[in-house]
DNA sequence: ATCATACCCGAGGAATCTACTCGGGATTGC
DNA sequence: GCAATCCCGAGTAGATTCCTCGGGTATGAT
């Protein structure tokens, strides 16, 4: 059970626009070099998280990408669900009619209950907290050298 | 973010033998025609919970499989992580080598506690609980009718 | 003994998915 | 107008998943 490198590589990408909001709008280039992401698959995923409004694109020379609301209002279960598609671990989950026991499967409980754990603490993260980790962490290190 | 059919059929396997414990040994057949799985893949599936020893075989005709050990003492988890592979949602967390960035990646931490959360949750879950809870729901459906 | 019943096992293959690349068009700042 | 960008659909190599096939091996019943 793992992520796909697509939902790591949307998540690394907000992270980083995270970080420099405020600096105006970041190029593909740009992006990709820092978070060592294939330029033009970069730009798949990135399109794909404007379609969903999250990042606003701005055209033309100069131009770039910038986060539509602030990073503490951006959960990466937003990002989760929107990269790697809804998380359910068994189809009838969602879609009674995907199994035929439906009503009485005996793992159904169980999955719809880890649905709910994974959907909570991935809700829960903010790109916001993600940054204050990041510096404290970056902290930490500079304090020991 | 989904679980493999061979995890989802060998659970549905394990179940059925849960059910079945103290009824003799079970064959592949009855067990992939109660549990609507195709005989020949649930053959592959089994083996592998046999080479962990969570099932025993017994050879030869009256021959078929039985759970190891009482249906309270196999979790969900050990199911999951033999079936599925382990749970981790990025190679950095088992292997810091995997990512360049290892000491300051700002996501190993989100990916680290959402692992353990999984973890949690469904080695919380014996086969026990789930023969218990089926239990239950039969008896609800059956109240009602 | 022999035969039917089952487990046991490796190889293979179709379908799907993933992680990309390619080529070219549209928009805008300078 | 020209260079920098975003924008977008199509294509593709490789991996993975979900199976099937064929044949071997152990064992109980007769």
């Amino acid at each position: 059970m793992k992520l796909s490198t697509r939902c790591r590589y949307g998540i690394h990408a907000m992270f980083d626009l995270a970080q420099n909001a405020g600096n105006g709008p970041q190029t593909i280039r740009a992006i990709a070099e820092r978070q060592l992401v294939p330029e033009q698959y970069l730009e798949q995923i990135i399109g794909a998280l404007r379609k969903e409004g999250l990042v606003v694109s701005v055209r033309g020379a100069q131009g770039g990408y910038m986060l539509s609301r602030p990073p503490s209002e951006i959960s990466i279960g937003e990002l989760v669900r929107l990269l790697e598609g809804p998380v359910l671990m068994a189809d009838c989950i969602q879609d009674a009619d995907a199994c035929i026991r439906s009503g009485q499967c005996p793992s159904r409980v169980v999955w719809s209950r880890l649905t709910d754990r994974i959907n909570e603490v991935v809700d829960a993260i903010t790109l916001q907290d993600m940054l204050e980790d990041h510096i404290r962490l970056q902290d930490e290190v500079e304090g020991k050298a």
